[in-house]
DNA sequence: TTCATTAATCGTATATTTGCGATATAAGAT
DNA sequence: ATCTTATATCGCAAATATACGATTAATGAA
């Protein structure tokens, strides 16, 4: 892949993307049901709950994090995440914009 | 990378995880926004439109269409492509089923 | 201070994705 | 039958992602 094309592409084309490819790992969909059920978790916890190790589990939040996807702070020797639900809100919003509002005029299939 | 772990995840988990990775490159966001704004579109139209090769937009397509999101039948010398918007419509449910319901409990932050 | 616990980061191996040119295929036109 | 056009596929190179063990860092407990 000589050079990388992602930047001839639209602001909102790119941050749907980031957004979807954030949601792309099973693990990750994992976390992110773990975190909505129990509104705030500690790391611990998701490395006790997924099949994965420690340092994958890390790696996994970190994506989510830089994402915007989950917030994170430190409580004592522990890291606290939750869901950060207004980016989540923007997401939906922003993809529901993209594609439902067609699909009214569009319903019927062509293929 | 020694084994996959994604197998260890329920098949709900890897569903919606297999549809957001469909989604989390600009360029087949690029071509969802074309095929929802004309309803249908031949190949050579989305080609025109992306800053990208021939053989790259098939491979696109190609992923796309194995995701299950887009239709696609061969019309003379062409390849006519549309949106599943029932499996979109699918996916968009899950995806609002996992998240939002829970979204309304714990809506104030934590972190 | 020393030890134990928790989690982030580093290094590394392997798998997958992305991208392109070249080639193959298949239909319609001449 | 040959040529042109449209698109899929192949083969390859480079970039990214996934996973883990080992290490580091930072806190609280003894």
């Amino acid at each position: 892949m000589a050079i990388h094309k992602k930047e001839s592409f639209t602001q909102k084309e790119q941050d749907l993307a980031a957004f979807a490819k954030a949601l792309s790992h099973p693990a990750r969909i994992a976390i992110l049901k773990v975190l909505a059920q129990r509104n705030e978790c500690i790391c611990g916890e998701i490395v006790d709950v997924l099949p994965l190790a420690q340092s994958t589990v890390s790696q996994h939040l970190k994506e989510l994090k830089n994402a915007g996807l989950i917030d994170g702070n430190i409580v004592g020797p522990r890291s606290c995440y939750c869901i950060n639900w207004k980016a989540f809100e923007k997401f939906t919003v922003d993809f529901n914009l993209l594609f439902n509002k067609l699909k009214v005029q569009n319903e019927k299939a062509c293929c």
